[in-house]
Order: C-alpha cells, then sequence, then structure tokens
DNA sequence: GGTTGCTGCTTCAGCGTTTTGGCAATTCCT
DNA sequence: AGGAATTGCCAAAACGCTGAAGCAGCAACC
C-alpha cells in the first residue's frame, strides 16, 4: 500500500492537517514547515489518495464527454481537444458514449451522476433537453452544442455553418451550378435542420434552385440512397450538397455505380472535413468545423462557468472554413439526361464489406 | 445531497451494515430484510456513493485502456469492444492516451495507479516493458498487444498476422508478380518488425523478391516518401506491401502524383482494414484485424486474469483475415521502366491540408 | 442439558482525505 | 504594558461505505 498522508505527516513532524493544507496550498503557513512538509513527500513519493480526497470533497476532478459513437471520426478530434485542455488544468475526463442506445444513455447520465463530475460536455443532440436540467440541479455545468438558452450552469458552443455555407455557395454559383440537390442529415437532428434551412435559403438567395431537398441519417448507405431519390427524378441537379462528409462520401459510392462522373457530371460538397474527406478521389470539397476547437472551447467554457459567482452560462461560436478540392467542377455544357443513358463502367460495386457499418452515424 | 445508506438502514429499520450486505449479495439474509431494503432503496432512489465505496475497498471498479492516439480509426473499434465488454460487466473504463509523449506517458500511469484501477490493456507498444511490472506491482491485472512473456497478473493479446499474410502473398503470386516492396512501420516497433519479418519470409518461400524493405512510421506523408524512394530505384516492384493502411494510402496518393496507377502499373496490399480503407480509390486490398475483438478479448482477458486465484496470465490470439478490393491486379505485361517516362497526369498534388496531421500514427 | 453450528443481524473500527474550531505564539495598535 | 488582531499549527469530526468481530436465537448433536 501507498503512503498516506499521516506518513507525511509524521516524517515531517506536523498535523495531517497541516500536510493537507500545504497540499492544497492554504494560507497561513510557515516557509519553513512548507519545505519540510515538501521534502517528505519526496522522499516518500506520495501522492494523494484520489479516492479519500473526492469524498471528503464530495465532488471530484473528473469533466464528463458525451457523445454518440466513438467509432465516429467527426468525435476523435473533439475528444483530443476536450482531453488535452482538461489535462492541462489538471482535470481528468470521463468519456461516454451512448451509441444511440436509450439504455446506455441513462447509464451514462447515472455515471455522470455517480462520479460527481464538475461539468459535463454533451456533444451529441441525441440527449433531451431535460437532462440538462436533471444535471444542472446536481450542480453541474453543462455545454452542449445544441441551441438551448444559454442559463445558470449551462453555456452553449455552437457551431457558425453559415459562414462557410456562403463560400460554398458561392462557390458553386461562380462555376456555373444553378440547380442544387441538398441530402440534410436526419429531420430529429436540430443542427441537421439548422444546416438545411441555412442551406436552402442561401442557395435561394444566390439564385439557385434548391432541389430536391431530401433527409438522411449520418450513415455512408444513406447517402447512397438518398442519391438513388435524386437520379430517379427527369432531370437531375448538378451539384449536391451533403449534410457531413459521410454523406457526401456514401452519395459519390452510389454516383460511382450509377456510373456517374464526379465532379464531371455532378459536383458534391460535404460538411465537416474528417480527416478522410481528403482521401477519396475526387477528394472532397467540403466546409470545415474546427473539431480539435470545438473540444477545447467546450472545456474553458465549463471551466469558465464554474468559476464565477452567479454561475452564469454564455454562448460561444466556432466558424467554419470553406476548403475546395476535386469534387467540385463547372457545370457540365450538355445537360445530364438520365442515368440510365450511360453505359454500364468499370466502378466497383457498391459492397462496402464490413467496414460501411462501422463508419456510421454521427450526430452534431 | 443525494441519500445514504444510513437514510436507507433508517428507513428499512436495519443497520447500515446490512444495507451493505444485502447490496452486495453477501450471504445470510433473510428474504423479508432483502424486501424490506430494496423497498427503501427504491422508495428513496438511492445510489451507493462511489467515491466512498472506493475508498473503503481500496479499489475501483474501473478498467483502464491505454492507447496513442485517440485520432487514429484504428483505435476507435478497440476501445468501443474493449467498453462494451466492460460495462457489460458492470465496470467502467479510463481511457488514457499517450499522444508518444513521454510526460504524458507519465502521467497517464500515474492516473492508472492513482485511480486504483482493477487492470490495464495496453494498445500502444509505445510504453517500455518496465511500466508492465511497476502496475502488476501494484495488483493491476495488464494485457498488452505486445508479444511479452504471460505471467503471473500478465496477459496478452496478439494478433496473427500470419494468417492474412499468406493469404496475400499467395494472391499477389496468382496474379504474377515476383518482385514486391515493403513498406513496415518504424523499426522500433515490435509490432513492425513481426510483421516485416512475416513477409520477408513468407515472400521468399513463395518464390517473390523482397526488395526494397523500408521503414516507414505509421504516417500518411511517410508512406508517401517511402514510396519516393522505392521509385528512385532502377527497376520497380510490382506491388507494394504496406504495414498499415495509413501507409498504403500515403503509398497511393505518392503514386498518383509520379503519374503511376494504382493496381495497373503498382499493385497495392495494406493492414488493418480501417473502415476507410474501402473508400479510397482505388478500394484498398488489405488485410483485416479485427479490432472491436481485439478490444472485448483484452477485456475478456483481464477479467479472467483477476477472478482466477493464482492470477496467471494466458496468451490469446485474434485472427487476420484477407480482404480483396481494388488495389491488387495481375502484374503488368511490359515492366514498368521509370517514373519519368510517364507523362504529368492531372493527378491532384498531395497537399493534405490540415489534414494529414490529423490522422497519423499507429502503434500496434 | 450442555456443547456445537448455523443463521441473521448489529456494533464498531477503519479507508485517507478535508475542514472546523481552537489554542498558542507572535505582531500590531494605542 | 495591555488588549486586539494575525499567524501557525493541531485535534477531532466528518465524508459514506465495508468488513471483522460479536451476539443473539434456534436447531441439532452426543
Amino acid at each position: 500500500m501507498a503512503h498516506t498522508m499521516n506518513d507525511v505527516a509524521r516524517l515531517a513532524g506536523v498535523s495531517p492537517a497541516t500536510v493537507s493544507r500545504v497540499l492544497s496550498k492554504s494560507p497561513y503557513i510557515s516557509v519553513d514547515t512548507v519545505h519540510r512538509v515538501m521534502a517528505a513527500v519526496e522522499e516518500l513519493g506520495y501522492h494523494p489518495n484520489v479516492h479519500a480526497r473526492r469524498l471528503a470533497l464530495g465532488k471530484s476532478d473528473l469533466f464528463g464527454l458525451v457523445i454518440s459513437e466513438i467509432t465516429n471520426p467527426f468525435f476523435s478530434e473533439i475528444i483530443r481537444g476536450f482531453q488535452a485542455a482538461a489535462w492541462d488544468r489538471g482535470f481528468d475526463v470521463l468519456l461516454l458514449n451512448t451509441e444511440y442506445d436509450g439504455k446506455r444513455t441513462e447509464s451514462v447520465i447515472r455515471k455522470l451522476i455517480d462520479n460527481s463530475v464538475r461539468g459535463v460536455a454533451i456533444m451529441t443532440s441525441s440527449l433531451e433537453d431535460e437532462v440538462i436540467s436533471t444535471l444542472t440541479k446536481q450542480g453541474m455545468g453543462v455545454v452542449t452544442c445544441n441551441p438551448v438558452a444559454v442559463d445558470r450552469l449551462v453555456s452553449n458552443v455552437t457551431i457558425n455553418y453559415k459562414q462557410g455555407l456562403i463560400q460554398a455557395i458561392e462557390h458553386v454559383a461562380l462555376l456555373g451550378h444553378r440547380r442544387a440537390a441538398v441530402i440534410a442529415g436526419p429531420q430529429t437532428n436540430r443542427t441537421a435542420s439548422t444546416i438545411k434551412q441555412a442551406l436552402v435559403e442561401g442557395l435561394r438567395k444566390r439564385g439557385l434552385n434548391p432541389d430536391p431537398v431530401t433527409h438522411s441519417d449520418y450513415h455512408l448507405d444513406a447517402g447512397a440512397s438518398a442519391v438513388q431519390v435524386i437520379l430517379a427524378a427527369q432531370d437531375a441537379p448538378t451539384v449536391i450538397f451533403c449534410g457531413s462528409d459521410l454523406i457526401a462520401m456514401g452519395a459519390m459510392l452510389a454516383l460511382e455505380e450509377a456510373g456517374i462522373k464526379v465532379p464531371e457530371d455532378i459536383s458534391v460538397v460535404g460538411i465537416d472535413d474528417i480527416p478522410f474527406s481528403f482521401l477519396v478521389r475526387p477528394a472532397l470539397t467540403t466546409i470545415r468545423v474546427p473539431r480539435e476547437q470545438l473540444g477545447e472551447t467546450s472545456f474553458a467554457a465549463l471551466d469558465k462557468l464554474l468559476k464565477l459567482k452567479r454561475q452564469r452560462g454564455a454562448a460561444y461560436v466556432v466558424e467554419t472554413e470553406f476548403v475546395i478540392r476535386k469534387s467540385t467542377a463547372p457545370v457540365r455544357k450538355s445537360p445530364l439526361r438520365n442515368s440510365a443513358t450511360f453505359p454500364a463502367r468499370r466502378g466497383p460495386k457498391v459492397k462496402p464489406s464490413s467496414a460501411g457499418s462501422s463508419s456510421r452515424g454521427e450526430s452534431k
């Protein structure tokens, strides 16, 4: 068993209470005592028992980070940013993923409370609003990326898609596109609706026709099937805006299978700029959301929130940026009539093998 | 403040110790008492205080999972498998990433000890062997995917690459390839050496010439620069075996830039089958390592280990499987002379934008 | 009928911190 | 010089739980 505070106290010739005060940097201790205690700590290689500390304090040095799916690359950098920020300030993070499962979600909330985390960042919108008040009632700070009202103990950090979207729309407009399909995220997802709305408005304002506007969940296959619908129509759009890079990749897969060339026949635009979006072919033109920064900002927001005496939350915004790669090109001269007119190509069948199911989903 | 065990005891008309014994399912309690206690628990909505419990027990219900980089897709499914297994059995997991940083690595070990985790799975080989004994000395179980000796409190779960490699070699041999380049992982990495060795031996045995055999770290750009070296030689190999999918993708990027077509001019084989390997073009022929299963098995190994009275470890193996996609093809009829003879192509420049740095590295 | 053995419960002593109240010793003020 | 304020430390009481020891009650055994 490791050494305890008592051992240190004995060695330094002081009481345990004094050791505690030295370590927690309380005032009113002579420099001499501090030296002796520190020397004893050093000599014994003492490290405080976190469990005892948490019990005595009634709170922990933990922050929660709630995501939906660990395997979604969208989240990994958020985790990294959040964790790095927390570690820097001496806190630990409890990573909790709901996997879109009701039972798991409940147990996630339970774990947050059980571990008396100081604060929690909710990066999935699959959580009900009411859980927020459940959590704040326990005294935890909450930050979410949903557009909830800032309140006592609740901040939010939202992603400003508008900026990137406007650049993207301008880009395709300049390329001569006039008719744009939209494959938005799930209808139930607030972020997805926000994006869809901004997109439709933005397109109209710039003189483009947003049609058709469809929904999809954040899975690859969903992107693919949305494309089938789009292609079934009499005349196809010349560009497709997708609610996420994963959807875009699914869409490109389906287009490839249908013998339609991206970007020559149809341009595709994604959202997120996940690490692999520049590896697919053609490399994906997309709207970058600064995920690592999102994680950092979320933690900073929590930290700030909890330091305030009145614990009043605030609203933060992270900006997006349009990045041009190879999946967009000037609109075709001769109109694309129907996919049936194209000969079958050597393109591989879309049989994602096992990997398809593991790169699914995303909840923003 | 939430209710305590005392509240429950009072309500049920028993002593706190009895409540404790009911909840921990100790023997020798009347069914009547169990009912009364449970009713009281229910009524109060009581949940035990984990900090007090951990303090009293001197151990926690946590398991550690040590990886190098959270952003590497190789790890995310390991995490998922491990976590799912742990949650199923009522344990929690502490996710710790070293990010290949010495200071962070130290603090990772500290955190493991501080939190008195029951056991830890080390999924990165960037940790020294000596830390294993540091950990077992604390009484924790350790499972690693390095080929360390099984011992008291230490098991290992190794990936049997041989199976997949043999299939892969057979595949390219049948396609007519006779000369194969190898871009292995970092020289310092034991897994990488194992693979390299198995590969070289396997190629020789099948009558192929492994040349050149180079090293690379697990980054995209490293794969790319390794390709430059290979192409600089007088006569190029007709197939390249890469130590990871990420390396393979980097290699394909470089080949594309050099105007060399995959798979027509040169075939490429990866290892891992990360979720995106079927999204790149050409879709990557690779050796699948069952990562989620690796995570599950690792936890199961720990759980088993700790239940044994003598706590003697065991060795587990997970199998690999070759998956054929589009990056391999029959060897060219006319030999590929020199990359300079090819005209510049429209292929995009390899400027990975920001994403390049975030999808780096992998430590197996 | 006394010893033994089992069952069902309680009491009590920790686990290793933090925190409060209090006691000396020192300094400051007037 | 006398009292107040400040400083430096300690003893003891939490924090909420677990586990050992112990004590009844009751059946069974010789």
